[in-house]
DNA sequence: ATTAAATCGGACAATTTAATCCGATATTCA
DNA sequence: TGAATATCGGATTAAATTGTCCGATTTAAT
């Protein structure tokens, strides 16, 4: 009677998204006042594991998402004029791809609006949901709820 | 320049899940016609992995979501008066566990409405979405889309 | 210039999910 | 009863994701 599916599974995003998100918004809140955040300090204020925090970090810099800056006084930052800018879908996209997109809820590699699975138009309304709220979401609206005390990054 | 990472990530379900979902459509559909089938049968049908199947078909059937049948004319199938019963809340539930239901989208242990994610309420809409569509959505229902050469399991 | 603090980038290890293999068990049929 | 055909269940392997380590590079400050 070994259990034939372990089952830790994710609910939405990868974890690499979930942190990348998760950084991206304590950023934005520090970047609101001016200042910049180092890899520890976003590994501490997202309670995330460092080494896999900065994997993240680089790609959301090396897609200029975020800013990094070299040497001591650096960290990561984002320029104010762009906290309004940066949507939760370059985000998602970024790490996780277009799978939000495209991909099928069934695992169909050919599964579209002419050869469905039987599935696909039950999931296409729940995606554009989804797309549409990725889309308008921007990191400042999640920014400002935590400044506000109305959302947490820990636990 | 070598990626930080691979994503070849699954878009809302597990692969068993999926896999769970297309053979218990094909399951329905046979059923229907009061026809039974077998392991082989039933992997060719949604071109899914032998042995993976085997072991997916088997926790549903423990689930008692289908009946198993051993020896030669045996296989899978589900009773005609179940078709209609079983939602795909039920498959989901029985492999894919709670997440759906209780996953936070950024990953924190803790999340809910009075400590929330910045983005729990904004999940909160579409989960409610999946859960409703999950809940009143039967296999005789994707079966009907099968039969009516709508939908498809392969490809 | 030297040192220290920071990111970058590659290689590597651990964990989880996906998939396979094979012997045991059950059942139909000759 | 024996043989063939199924599923069952445990052990194992493969692949993907998650997470770690460490040297190289960049830069601020002394």
């Amino acid at each position: 009677i070994t259990p034939i599916f372990a089952k830790k599974i994710q609910f939405m995003f990868s974890k690499a998204c979930e942190y990348g998100i998760r950084a991206s918004v304590h950023l934005a809140r520090l970047s609101e006042k001016g200042e910049r955040s180092s890899l520890k300090q976003v590994s501490k204020a997202i309670d995330s594991p460092v080494a896999f925090t900065a994997k993240v970090l680089q790609l959301l810099a090396r897609d200029g998402i975020i800013h990094s800056v070299h040497g001591p006084t650096g960290g990561y930052e984002i320029p104010q004029d762009r906290l309004s800018k940066i949507h939760l879908s370059d985000i998602v996209k970024a790490i996780d791809g277009d799978k939000v997109y495209n991909g099928c809820g069934l695992g169909l590699k050919n599964c579209n609006e002419n050869k469905p699975c039987p599935l696909h138009f039950q999931f296409k309304a729940i995606r554009d949901n989804l797309k549409q709220m990725l889309q308008t979401t921007t990191i400042q609206d999640l920014a400002n709820e935590l400044h506000q005390g109305l959302a947490f990054l820990k636990r």
